[in-house]
DNA sequence: GCATGCGCACGCT
DNA sequence: AGCGTGCGCATGC
């Protein structure tokens, strides 16, 4: 243990060197020290490293000098730091080094940036590569990095000496992560930290080794796989909040955001541990929980609980919501059988490419409003097209598109206006009454969809309430003008689809040739099952895409397609201009495939995930 | 010579 | 834009 004396002295000289912006080296500290205090430089030095061991004084490697940080101070300052690091796997350090538990003063876990870049705090004790703080992934991280060095000075004070600076990348040899040992020694790492994540430590020293981490360089997924690590328990109440503000949105409000279920963590964190919830934080812990399956995000970045999607705003319970609400709801059953079990299937399949497509979703966000204009609506294939895809978009995006029913809207449209699910006149009337609800563009739809439903036999229309029409994976599916679905196009997930069959037929039309097709659109009473809809996209293979516009006309484009290995996920993942210009296909064409097709399916695949989130 | 103050640049959020 | 850090220079003792 420090001598208080001396911590007082070396605190308030590092707080002094910082001050009039000095570097708080070693040298500078020791010399003020014994100016002001008369205090021989090497015990000043000693004092200091165990200071640091006890994590009250905070050893950094800052462009490439070392540096100290009063950890008390550190951490007030840098709050967001902290967040950020305590993503991170928490330090071995914590461990063995039963005084760091100095939880009076260090508060060391928080991260000014210099510390940041300094990348490591010091706060190991144990130079051994088992506690070392850095897990194996940080280590690769830097290394992967290319400029380690620096950042990835890690004080070790056990060492030798205060100056002793160790690279956790190895490069000093005290964590090597590189070592067999490394993965070992992380999960080791981490159950200790969570050890201590039940334990009297607090939460910012637990991560304090970690935090330093916090490197700008890092990728934020592995920021949150490290952060996983972190928060158990906040993990526990994390969940328990997304469920309570479930409960409470239930009836229709917006599906969770951050800012909320942070709102709500930040009301009870103060009993939790003490620690403060900073929104970086609580997005890591929410990471981890969506990937452990306790929550679940929504393509639009909101969150919910598994069994309840989108907080009832938007998702399966809403539709069932909805449907109870509905006079006609003899069909919501089977709608949320189907959702549920769709859920699983497409939340998966789709999870990968959530992040990027709620961000485009994001961008495409205000379309849908312009779109829902009275005015835009043509009688056009694709001017319907957009308007009814976009309608559940924009629900899901918490737009009003539809008075204020909007939350059951989108669920309860895509069931009932299409076609091919249409089975009941109670479903007409459903949508009838969203018709009234949603304006001009819903009750075009309705047409249709009657149109459309005439077409159906008896025996058909029977079948769909069922949500399982089928279709024989194995024919080619048959689209306007002849084109084709390719039968490589897996159909498997058909159910799950129906709801875009319907929007895509009825409302969408583009797929098929760009020829005729595109032009007659839904006046030629076609009602075509574009492929989009048939399958899920995600699912597509290269080949798939290839396929697919090659069926739809466009077999030069197609090439492109494949030759820049365009699967099913990156075709949803594609923007305007990925189109245009990243394919080097010509702009017609180009143009006619991004608005007809790759927008298209976006859409329906957006919307569909939303629907059945 | 040393301590201190601070303008300014840099990097990060 | 705001903030933390610290180099480098000026100033004072």
């Amino acid at each position: 243990m420090s001598e208080p004396r001396y911590r007082e002295w070396i605190l308030e000289t590092i707080d002094s060197l910082r001050s009039r912006k000095a570097r708080p080296d070693l040298e500078r500290i020791c010399r003020m020290v014994r100016r002001r205090h008369g205090s021989d430089p090497d015990r000043t030095r000693a004092e200091l490293e165990k200071l640091i061991q006890e994590q009250t004084v905070l050893k950094v490697n800052y462009k490439g000098s070392v540096s100290y940080r009063n950890a008390a101070k550190v951490q007030r300052k840098c709050r967001r730091k902290v967040e950020q690091a305590g993503e991170r796997t928490k330090h071995a350090a914590f461990d063995n080094s039963g005084s760091s538990s100095n939880a009076k003063n260090d508060n060391i876990s928080a991260r000014s940036p210099a510390d940041l870049e300094a990348l490591e705090l010091t706060p190991c004790r144990d130079p051994s590569p088992s506690s070392c703080s850095r897990s194996a992934e940080e280590k690769r991280e830097e290394e992967d990095d290319g400029e380690e060095e620096e950042e990835a000075a890690v004080v070790s004070p056990a060492t030798g000496g205060i100056s002793s600076l160790t690279s956790c990348d190895g490069r000093n040899g005290s964590c090597d992560t590189s070592s067999p040992a490394a993965g070992r020694v992380e999960v080791e790492e981490t159950r200790s930290v969570l050890g201590h994540a039940s334990s009297d430590l607090p939460e910012p020293e637990r991560r304090t080794c970690t935090s330093a981490r916090n490197n700008k360089q890092h990728a934020p997924q592995l920021r949150a796989v490290k952060s996983s690590v972190k928060a158990v328990d906040l993990g526990d109440r994390l969940v328990a909040a997304v469920w309570s503000l479930s409960e409470r949105n239930s009836r229709g409000h917006a599906p969770l955001g951050l800012k909320e279920i942070l709102g709500y963590l930040g009301t009870q964190a103060a009993h939790a541990d003490g620690e403060k919830l900073t929104r970086h934080r609580v997005k890591v812990v929410l990471e981890r929980e969506i990937e452990k399956g306790r929550l679940r995000r929504t393509r639009l970045g909101h969150i919910t609980v598994p069994g309840r999607r989108w907080g009832g705003s938007t998702g399966a319970a809403k539709a069932s919501e909805a449907s109870a609400r509905l006079p006609a709801n003899t069909n919501s059953a089977p709608q949320d059988g189907r959702i549920s079990k769709q859920e699983n299937v497409k939340e998966e399949e789709s999870m990968e490419v959530e992040c990027k497509e709620a961000g485009k979703m994001d961008e495409e966000e205000p379309e849908p409003l312009t779109q829902l204009e009275p005015q835009n609506i043509k009688p056009e294939g694709e001017a319907e097209v957009k308007v009814h895809v976009h309608t559940p978009l924009s629900a899901g995006v918490e737009v009003k598109a539809c008075g204020g029913s909007v939350t059951d809207t989108p669920v309860i449209m895509e069931e009932e206006l299409q076609p091919s699910t249409l089975s009941s006149p109670s479903k007409l009337s459903s949508a009838h009454q969203e018709a009234e609800q949603c304006g001009t563009e819903v009750e075009m739809a309705v047409q249709g969809e009657s149109i459309h439903t005439e077409s159906l036999t008896q025996d058909q229309k029977e079948a769909i309430p069922d949500q399982v029409q089928t279709l024989t994976p194995d024919e080619p599916v048959v689209v306007s003008d002849g084109v084709t679905i390719p039968p490589s196009i897996t159909i498997k997930n058909y159910s799950v689809c129906k709801a875009e069959v319907g929007v895509s037929s009825c409302l969408l039309t583009p797929s098929a040739s760009p020829g005729a097709a595109e032009e007659r659109g839904m006046n030629g009473g076609v009602f075509v099952k574009s492929e989009s809809s048939i399958t899920n996209p995600v699912d597509w293979t290269v080949a798939d895409v290839a396929s697919y516009f090659t069926a739809a006309g466009f077999p030069e484009q197609a090439l492109a397609f494949r030759m820049q290995e365009i699967d099913g996920k990156s075709l949803l993942l594609m923007q305007r201009n990925d189109v245009l210009t990243g394919l080097s296909i010509r702009l017609g064409p180009a143009l006619k495939i991004y608005e007809r097709h790759v927008k298209v399916l976006q859409r329906t695949h957006f919307q569909d995930d939303e629907a059945f989130c």
